[in-house]
DNA sequence: AGATTACTACGATGTTGTTCGTATGTCAAG
DNA sequence: CTTGACATACGAACAACATCGTAGTAATCT
């Protein structure tokens, strides 16, 4: 079994740590190349290295690749915020013993935020409690 | 190098997720022995491989272990909340942009959250918003 | 056409993570 | 003192990750 269990909605594997920096990178830059994607990652090692990290991706199912001119264009086959909401989930699940609270306090204070994120945050507290009010 | 970096602050390594699963019952059950950590985790694996797993956490830095009596006690050697921010911050900076705004506002859609929960979130905002007005 | 250049495919290698089998040690009851 | 029931220590085996070397293919240039 693997070390993280597949989510049963999606069929998709947890990604590993160097292939969530991929997946990081063609989440800042679209559909991107094999070479573009190596020169995005800051990382010293060669660029068959992230080929192959990109190939393997695809096998999982984590990515897919489409022919563009004379070289593949791949993306992320799921969509940036569901793979964040799982493996987000997984964190949660496993250390934060799957309450919000903990893990929400936590980010909160690991790292400084802006007055307006904190607002949009509170925005998003109202809408929670509103949906129950409004449930008439 | 490893997949996830030390933290240079701690020089812990970032916990595997097997190693992950082991602290999280540490910190639920307090000081355990071998045997009461592997009888808490309802893994289906030997007895010999939860003591295996400890044993090279104890190298690592991750637990500490006391004598007592005929056996071992083991507990983590950070305290809960410092290695939960660290293991949060890793997955920020990976996957989030290192904003913590996304990611509060995905562990909120992800998991229902209590109006009680929420009230004691806004309570942790209020104080980042007051900190930066009492500083005048 | 032949040389050059940029890309992909595949296989090999080293490292780390996970699992367990076997050996060893200690205490206490018979 | 021997045996049984507990514990730990060590090392082997297997699987997963990460890395790279080599070879192949297709377009471009001269």
């Amino acid at each position: 079994m693997p070390s993280h269990s597949e989510n049963s909605l999606t069929g998709l594997p947890m990604p590993t740590p160097a292939e969530a920096d991929i997946l990081a990178v063609l989440w800042r830059l679209g559909p991107a190349t094999v070479r573009e994607v190596h020169d995005a990652l800051e990382k010293d090692c060669g660029y068959n290295t992230t080929l192959t990290q990109m190939r393997l991706m695809t096998d999982k199912g984590l990515l897919v690749r489409s022919e563009r001119f004379r070289s593949h264009v791949y993306e992320p086959a799921a969509p940036k915020s569901q793979m964040q909401t799982r493996m987000l989930g997984d964190l949660l699940r496993r250390i934060f013993g799957g309450s919000p609270k903990g893990l929400i306090m936590s980010a909160l204070g690991a790292q400084p935020t802006t007055s307006e994120e904190r607002a949009e945050i509170r925005r998003m507290l109202d809408q929670l409690d509103g949906k129950k009010r409004r449930a008439k």
